[in-house]
DNA sequence: GTTCCTGCAAAGTATTTGCAGGAAT
DNA sequence: ATTCCTGCAAATACTTTGCAGGAAC
Protein backbone atom coordinates (compact mmCIF):
# COMPACT_ATOMS: atom_id res chain seq x y z
CA UNK A 1 0.00 0.00 0.00
CA UNK A 2 1.35 3.13 -0.84
CA UNK A 3 2.05 6.02 1.53
CA UNK A 4 0.34 8.95 -0.70
CA UNK A 5 -2.80 6.18 -1.26
CA UNK A 6 -3.35 5.82 2.20
CA UNK A 7 -2.95 9.83 3.39
CA UNK A 8 -5.22 10.50 0.58
CA UNK A 9 -7.97 7.58 2.32
CA UNK A 10 -6.94 9.09 5.63
CA UNK A 11 -7.98 12.68 4.75
CA UNK A 12 -11.24 11.20 3.04
CA UNK A 13 -12.49 9.62 5.74
CA UNK A 14 -12.07 12.93 8.10
CA UNK A 15 -8.99 11.47 9.51
CA UNK A 16 -6.12 13.34 9.92
CA UNK A 17 -2.15 11.66 8.42
CA UNK A 18 -0.44 11.39 11.52
CA UNK A 19 2.11 8.82 11.81
CA UNK A 20 0.97 6.45 13.91
CA UNK A 21 -1.87 5.34 12.03
CA UNK A 22 -0.08 5.11 9.26
CA UNK A 23 2.93 3.29 10.61
CA UNK A 24 -0.24 0.64 11.88
CA UNK A 25 -1.77 0.05 8.54
CA UNK A 26 1.89 -0.24 7.31
CA UNK A 27 3.18 -2.90 9.97
CA UNK A 28 -0.27 -5.18 9.25
CA UNK A 29 0.10 -4.84 5.54
CA UNK A 30 3.71 -6.03 5.49
CA UNK A 31 3.48 -8.57 8.32
CA UNK A 32 0.91 -10.11 6.09
CA UNK A 33 -0.15 -12.44 9.13
CA UNK A 34 -3.17 -10.89 10.46
CA UNK A 35 -1.39 -9.39 13.16
CA UNK A 36 -2.42 -9.48 17.07
CA UNK A 37 -2.13 -5.87 18.72
CA UNK A 38 1.22 -7.22 20.28
CA UNK A 39 1.89 -8.44 17.17
CA UNK A 40 1.81 -4.72 15.88
CA UNK A 41 3.66 -3.19 18.64
CA UNK A 42 6.67 -5.32 18.18
CA UNK A 43 6.74 -4.75 14.79
CA UNK A 44 6.66 -1.18 15.17
CA UNK A 45 9.14 -1.64 18.24
CA UNK A 46 12.01 -3.42 15.87
CA UNK A 47 11.53 -0.68 13.30
CA UNK A 48 12.31 1.60 16.22
CA UNK A 49 9.10 3.32 16.10
CA UNK A 50 7.61 3.81 19.52
CA UNK A 51 3.49 4.03 19.68
CA UNK A 52 1.64 3.40 22.98
CA UNK A 53 -0.70 0.43 23.73
CA UNK A 54 -3.58 2.49 23.94
CA UNK A 55 -2.99 4.57 20.76
CA UNK A 56 -2.39 1.69 18.75
CA UNK A 57 -6.23 -0.03 20.00
CA UNK A 58 -7.41 3.77 19.21
CA UNK A 59 -5.94 4.30 15.69
CA UNK A 60 -7.17 -0.11 15.09
CA UNK A 61 -10.67 0.75 16.37
CA UNK A 62 -11.15 3.86 13.98
CA UNK A 63 -9.81 2.11 10.97
CA UNK A 64 -12.21 -0.85 11.42
CA UNK A 65 -14.71 1.93 11.71
CA UNK A 66 -13.86 3.65 8.51
CA UNK A 67 -13.28 0.16 6.46
CA UNK A 68 -9.79 0.70 6.27
CA UNK A 69 -8.95 -2.44 8.38
CA UNK A 70 -11.08 -5.32 9.60
CA UNK A 71 -11.09 -7.76 12.29
CA UNK A 72 -10.65 -11.16 12.04
CA UNK A 73 -11.48 -13.46 14.77
CA UNK A 74 -10.59 -16.97 15.51
CA UNK A 75 -11.61 -19.38 18.44
CA UNK A 76 -8.95 -18.07 20.28
CA UNK A 77 -8.86 -14.51 22.61
CA UNK A 78 -7.41 -12.21 20.54
CA UNK A 79 -8.20 -9.83 17.99
CA UNK A 80 -6.61 -10.06 14.80
CA UNK A 81 -6.46 -7.52 11.98
CA UNK A 82 -5.97 -7.18 8.37
CA UNK A 83 -6.38 -4.98 5.85
CA UNK A 84 -9.42 -4.62 3.42
CA UNK A 85 -8.57 -5.19 0.41
CA UNK A 86 -10.52 -6.99 -2.67
CA UNK A 87 -12.91 -9.92 -1.67
CA UNK A 88 -11.15 -12.66 -0.16
CA UNK A 89 -11.93 -15.70 2.35
CA UNK A 90 -9.38 -17.10 4.68
CA UNK A 91 -7.56 -20.82 5.17
CA UNK A 92 -7.34 -21.35 8.78
CA UNK A 93 -5.34 -23.60 10.79
CA UNK A 94 -6.44 -23.82 14.45
CA UNK A 95 -3.89 -26.05 15.91
CA UNK A 96 -0.93 -23.23 14.51
CA UNK A 97 -3.28 -20.42 14.39
CA UNK A 98 -1.77 -19.36 11.03
CA UNK A 99 -4.59 -17.56 8.80
CA UNK A 100 -3.73 -16.99 4.84
CA UNK A 101 -5.91 -14.98 2.58
CA UNK A 102 -7.34 -17.40 -0.45
CA UNK A 103 -8.35 -15.16 -3.14
CA UNK A 104 -10.61 -17.28 -5.95
CA UNK A 105 -13.06 -15.20 -8.14
CA UNK A 106 -14.38 -18.44 -9.33
CA UNK A 107 -15.55 -19.39 -6.43
CA UNK A 108 -17.23 -16.06 -5.83
CA UNK A 109 -18.66 -16.19 -8.87
CA UNK A 110 -20.06 -19.55 -8.42
CA UNK A 111 -21.66 -18.74 -4.68
CA UNK A 112 -22.57 -15.08 -6.06
CA UNK A 113 -24.77 -17.29 -9.03
CA UNK A 114 -26.11 -19.56 -6.44
CA UNK A 115 -27.52 -17.34 -4.17
CA UNK A 116 -28.98 -15.04 -6.48
CA UNK A 117 -30.93 -17.77 -7.44
CA UNK A 118 -31.37 -19.12 -3.90
CA UNK A 119 -32.72 -16.51 -1.87
CA UNK A 120 -32.75 -16.58 1.86
CA UNK A 121 -36.11 -15.49 3.59
CA UNK A 122 -35.96 -12.80 5.09
CA UNK A 123 -32.26 -12.11 4.89
CA UNK A 124 -30.79 -9.40 2.30
CA UNK A 125 -27.25 -10.81 1.70
CA UNK A 126 -24.43 -8.52 1.36
CA UNK A 127 -21.15 -10.67 1.26
CA UNK A 128 -19.96 -13.95 1.43
CA UNK A 129 -17.05 -15.02 3.60
CA UNK A 130 -15.55 -18.84 3.30
CA UNK A 131 -13.49 -19.99 6.01
CA UNK A 132 -11.98 -22.97 4.84
CA UNK A 133 -10.49 -25.28 7.51
CA UNK A 134 -7.80 -27.56 7.73
CA UNK A 135 -3.83 -28.01 8.12
CA UNK A 136 -1.08 -26.26 6.19
CA UNK A 137 1.83 -28.65 5.32
CA UNK B 1 -30.95 -33.07 22.82
CA UNK B 2 -31.66 -35.73 24.63
CA UNK B 3 -30.60 -36.23 28.38
CA UNK B 4 -29.98 -39.82 27.75
CA UNK B 5 -27.75 -39.12 24.95
CA UNK B 6 -25.76 -36.39 26.09
CA UNK B 7 -25.14 -38.18 28.95
CA UNK B 8 -23.71 -41.37 27.28
CA UNK B 9 -21.83 -38.99 25.25
CA UNK B 10 -20.41 -37.09 28.20
CA UNK B 11 -19.58 -40.76 29.58
CA UNK B 12 -17.97 -41.59 26.01
CA UNK B 13 -15.39 -38.69 26.42
CA UNK B 14 -14.19 -39.55 30.16
CA UNK B 15 -16.37 -36.90 31.50
CA UNK B 16 -18.68 -37.22 34.31
CA UNK B 17 -22.39 -36.71 34.01
CA UNK B 18 -22.86 -33.52 36.15
CA UNK B 19 -25.87 -31.38 36.06
CA UNK B 20 -24.12 -28.28 35.57
CA UNK B 21 -22.85 -29.62 32.55
CA UNK B 22 -26.16 -31.00 31.27
CA UNK B 23 -27.73 -27.80 32.22
CA UNK B 24 -25.54 -25.95 29.98
CA UNK B 25 -25.65 -27.51 27.18
CA UNK B 26 -29.69 -27.98 27.23
CA UNK B 27 -29.51 -24.40 28.13
CA UNK B 28 -27.55 -23.65 24.68
CA UNK B 29 -29.90 -25.88 22.58
CA UNK B 30 -32.75 -24.06 23.93
CA UNK B 31 -31.63 -20.76 23.62
CA UNK B 32 -31.09 -20.98 19.90
CA UNK B 33 -28.97 -17.88 19.62
CA UNK B 34 -25.99 -18.76 19.58
CA UNK B 35 -25.94 -17.39 23.36
CA UNK B 36 -23.12 -15.58 25.42
CA UNK B 37 -21.78 -16.75 29.24
CA UNK B 38 -23.66 -14.25 30.16
CA UNK B 39 -26.81 -15.20 28.43
CA UNK B 40 -26.65 -18.94 29.43
CA UNK B 41 -26.07 -17.57 33.03
CA UNK B 42 -29.47 -15.82 33.10
CA UNK B 43 -31.02 -18.65 31.55
CA UNK B 44 -30.25 -21.23 33.89
CA UNK B 45 -30.90 -18.77 36.61
CA UNK B 46 -34.62 -18.34 35.03
CA UNK B 47 -35.06 -21.79 36.01
CA UNK B 48 -34.07 -21.98 39.22
CA UNK B 49 -30.74 -23.51 38.57
CA UNK B 50 -27.54 -22.00 40.37
CA UNK B 51 -24.34 -22.28 38.86
CA UNK B 52 -20.98 -19.98 39.29
CA UNK B 53 -19.53 -18.04 36.20
CA UNK B 54 -16.37 -20.07 36.94
CA UNK B 55 -18.13 -23.06 36.90
CA UNK B 56 -19.36 -22.35 33.44
CA UNK B 57 -16.40 -20.84 32.02
CA UNK B 58 -14.61 -24.26 33.26
CA UNK B 59 -17.48 -26.37 31.71
CA UNK B 60 -17.60 -24.39 28.42
CA UNK B 61 -14.01 -24.69 27.60
CA UNK B 62 -13.83 -28.60 28.43
CA UNK B 63 -17.15 -29.25 26.28
CA UNK B 64 -15.27 -27.20 23.26
CA UNK B 65 -12.22 -29.40 23.98
CA UNK B 66 -14.60 -32.52 23.18
CA UNK B 67 -15.93 -31.10 20.14
CA UNK B 68 -19.34 -30.93 22.08
CA UNK B 69 -19.99 -27.74 21.84
CA UNK B 70 -18.20 -24.87 19.50
CA UNK B 71 -17.15 -21.05 19.82
CA UNK B 72 -18.62 -18.36 17.57
CA UNK B 73 -16.86 -15.06 17.48
CA UNK B 74 -18.50 -11.81 15.77
CA UNK B 75 -16.21 -8.69 15.81
CA UNK B 76 -17.55 -8.29 19.04
CA UNK B 77 -15.68 -9.41 22.70
CA UNK B 78 -17.97 -11.94 23.64
CA UNK B 79 -17.81 -15.17 22.88
CA UNK B 80 -20.95 -17.43 21.99
CA UNK B 81 -21.61 -20.78 21.86
CA UNK B 82 -23.61 -23.64 20.40
CA UNK B 83 -23.46 -27.02 20.29
CA UNK B 84 -21.87 -29.42 16.96
CA UNK B 85 -24.68 -30.78 14.93
CA UNK B 86 -24.67 -31.46 11.70
CA UNK B 87 -22.47 -28.79 9.19
CA UNK B 88 -23.99 -25.91 9.02
CA UNK B 89 -23.31 -22.03 7.97
CA UNK B 90 -24.32 -18.69 9.52
CA UNK B 91 -25.57 -15.85 8.87
CA UNK B 92 -24.86 -12.83 10.46
CA UNK B 93 -25.86 -9.72 11.27
CA UNK B 94 -23.15 -7.57 12.68
CA UNK B 95 -25.81 -4.38 13.36
CA UNK B 96 -28.26 -6.52 15.66
CA UNK B 97 -25.16 -9.35 16.56
CA UNK B 98 -27.72 -12.25 15.63
CA UNK B 99 -26.25 -15.02 14.12
CA UNK B 100 -28.93 -17.72 12.90
CA UNK B 101 -27.81 -20.88 11.58
CA UNK B 102 -28.18 -21.50 7.56
CA UNK B 103 -28.26 -25.54 6.77
CA UNK B 104 -27.94 -25.65 2.90
CA UNK B 105 -27.17 -29.48 1.50
CA UNK B 106 -27.20 -28.42 -1.71
CA UNK B 107 -23.77 -25.60 -1.67
CA UNK B 108 -22.26 -28.18 0.38
CA UNK B 109 -22.19 -30.42 -2.53
CA UNK B 110 -21.24 -27.44 -4.77
CA UNK B 111 -18.33 -26.50 -2.91
CA UNK B 112 -17.45 -29.80 -1.94
CA UNK B 113 -17.42 -30.92 -5.81
CA UNK B 114 -15.73 -27.51 -6.04
CA UNK B 115 -12.46 -28.29 -4.08
CA UNK B 116 -12.31 -31.80 -4.66
CA UNK B 117 -11.09 -30.54 -8.42
CA UNK B 118 -9.37 -27.41 -7.13
CA UNK B 119 -6.92 -28.41 -5.26
CA UNK B 120 -4.83 -25.76 -2.44
CA UNK B 121 -1.43 -26.22 -2.70
CA UNK B 122 -0.08 -26.82 0.40
CA UNK B 123 -3.73 -27.04 2.87
CA UNK B 124 -5.44 -29.99 3.29
CA UNK B 125 -8.97 -28.55 3.80
CA UNK B 126 -11.08 -30.53 6.51
CA UNK B 127 -14.35 -28.27 6.82
CA UNK B 128 -15.55 -25.07 4.67
CA UNK B 129 -17.83 -22.48 6.88
CA UNK B 130 -20.05 -19.89 4.90
CA UNK B 131 -20.47 -16.53 7.29
CA UNK B 132 -23.04 -14.86 5.42
CA UNK B 133 -23.18 -11.42 6.29
CA UNK B 134 -26.14 -9.12 5.70
CA UNK B 135 -29.44 -8.00 7.53
CA UNK B 136 -32.43 -9.74 8.42
CA UNK B 137 -35.52 -8.30 7.88
C1' DG C 1 -6.38 28.61 16.38
C1' DT C 2 -8.96 24.57 16.36
C1' DT C 3 -9.41 19.99 16.12
C1' DC C 4 -7.73 15.76 16.60
C1' DC C 5 -3.79 12.50 18.09
C1' DT C 6 -0.66 10.57 21.64
C1' DG C 7 0.86 8.60 25.94
C1' DC C 8 0.39 7.45 30.55
C1' DA C 9 -1.96 5.51 34.23
C1' DA C 10 -6.25 3.95 35.84
C1' DA C 11 -10.45 1.55 35.00
C1' DG C 12 -13.36 -1.82 32.81
C1' DT C 13 -14.76 -6.26 30.96
C1' DA C 14 -14.08 -11.09 29.81
C1' DT C 15 -11.98 -15.13 31.15
C1' DT C 16 -8.88 -18.18 34.01
C1' DT C 17 -6.88 -20.21 38.18
C1' DG C 18 -6.14 -22.07 43.09
C1' DC C 19 -8.01 -24.18 46.54
C1' DA C 20 -11.31 -26.48 49.67
C1' DG C 21 -15.49 -28.95 50.01
C1' DG C 22 -18.84 -31.99 47.60
C1' DA C 23 -20.73 -35.16 44.10
C1' DA C 24 -20.27 -38.84 40.43
C1' DT C 25 -18.07 -43.08 39.31
C1' DA D 1 -11.99 -44.64 47.59
C1' DT D 2 -10.87 -42.03 43.80
C1' DT D 3 -11.51 -38.86 40.56
C1' DC D 4 -13.46 -35.04 38.98
C1' DC D 5 -16.85 -31.00 39.61
C1' DT D 6 -18.30 -26.71 41.98
C1' DG D 7 -18.01 -22.17 43.97
C1' DC D 8 -15.72 -18.39 45.79
C1' DA D 9 -12.42 -14.95 45.51
C1' DA D 10 -8.30 -13.51 43.56
C1' DA D 11 -5.64 -13.14 39.50
C1' DT D 12 -4.86 -12.45 34.67
C1' DA D 13 -5.62 -10.91 29.88
C1' DC D 14 -7.34 -7.86 26.69
C1' DT D 15 -9.23 -3.58 25.69
C1' DT D 16 -11.09 1.09 26.81
C1' DT D 17 -11.15 5.69 28.93
C1' DG D 18 -9.78 10.37 30.98
C1' DC D 19 -6.87 13.77 30.83
C1' DA D 20 -2.90 16.80 29.64
C1' DG D 21 0.36 18.01 26.25
C1' DG D 22 1.55 18.00 21.27
C1' DA D 23 0.94 17.61 16.24
C1' DA D 24 -1.89 18.11 11.92
C1' DC D 25 -5.05 20.90 9.60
Amino acid sequence: MDTEDLKLRFRKNGLKAVPGRLSIVKAITELKNHPTVEEIIDFLKTDNKHISTATVYKALNILVEKKILKKVRTEKDKTRYEAVQEHHHHLYCPESERIEDYIDEEVNEILEKYFRKKKIPGFKIEQIEIQIIGRFR
